[in-house]
DNA sequence: TCACACATGTAACACGTTACATGATTTG
DNA sequence: CAAATCATGTAACGTGTTACATGTGTGA
């Protein structure tokens, strides 16, 4: 149940269908957890089965017909025991950061402009998420928990910003 | 190949066995990538079976045997071709950062002291991380890659250990 | 003698990614 | 008329985790 957590936190903050799922794994949410939206769906499927979250046909016109789901007592249940079995250190994979570490074999030129396009993207990354927390209703009581997530996500984007123009500089040979 | 461009970068610090190996997985190499032993002696066994590597058998007396790798030039050149290709934005994957974001339907005091536990737990892989740094031996030249990324360790653990005091701090009520 | 460090694996399973597939409606 | 957005999936494959398995030597 590894994206099933994750999933059921999100439903906390209203009900939605795979399609808005998905969309809320690849902007609010991509800091700490991704997923593509297969891996959503499937997601879903297997946590109605399980009685976690309800699905309910919503009939559109003028667009394609939306399952919704809402989240169920039992998946309450559920991410309260969650909360309590302990969690492991971070896991972060990142390729730039196996590339500065093999510096030395590498194409300095193309690594150096990588790590600069990078800085950029996660210094627009952490703008989105600055817009995203202005829009969050209310930031000390229902929205704390988001509120606090996007907050992670700003700090570590522009940590990482900033590391990412210090190591070109570096590398740059100053 | 997603850990072997690890392994490989590993490898340019010097020959490895796969015990060696897994332990730098589980230390410096921890904060951007990490692997558990199995997959690290897979990898090498993968590697050597591609000429990316070379293992040849140590004797050992009071100890068992082992096999050490060499990255080959075949290997060097891997890593060449992967720091010409994009990598995509940093993957983390945080179980707390789940529980955050569900907070109003978790167990709060546990959910608190667990998050003072990571700030602390974090603090102490600074402080590793840190002393890694003093021992690197030529941080502008042959060590500059180990450097940075130790660096970028430290930076992101206090990052993370800060806000996770200030999420228990807003979480307990001020 | 018990635990820990050294040293290496197999097998089963869970999780994640890529490629492929479909089809309607709205916006430029 | 092309592209983007809405909406949902299957299948194959690659990667990562858990559980199990084995054996020696050193220090408490």
């Amino acid at each position: 149940m590894a994206l099933g957590h994750a999933v059921l936190a999100n439903l906390l903050y209203g009900d939605a269908s795979g399609y808005e799922l998905a969309k809320r794994f690849d902007v609010s949410v991509a800091n700490f957890w991704h997923a593509l939206p297969q891996q959503v769906y499937g997601e879903l499927r297997r946590l109605e089965g399980d009685g976690l979250v309800d699905g309910r046909d919503v009939e559109q016109s003028g667009r394609p017909n939306k399952r919704v789901y809402r989240i169920t007592d039992a998946g309450r249940q559920r991410l309260r025991a969650f909360s309590t079995e302990p969690s492991r250190p971070t896991s972060i994979k990142d390729d730039l950061l196996v590339k500065v570490h093999a510096c030395a074999a590498t194409d300095r030129p193309a690594l150096i402009r990588e790590l600069r396009d990078r800085a950029a993207q996660c210094e627009r990354k952490a703008e989105r998420y600055r817009h995203l927390r202005d829009g969050i209703a209310d930031p000390g009581g229902d929205g704390l928990g988001a509120d606090l997530t996007v907050e992670a996500g700003i700090e570590f984007e522009l940590s990482l910003a900033s590391w990412c123009r210090r190591a070109a500089a570096r590398l740059d040979g100053r």
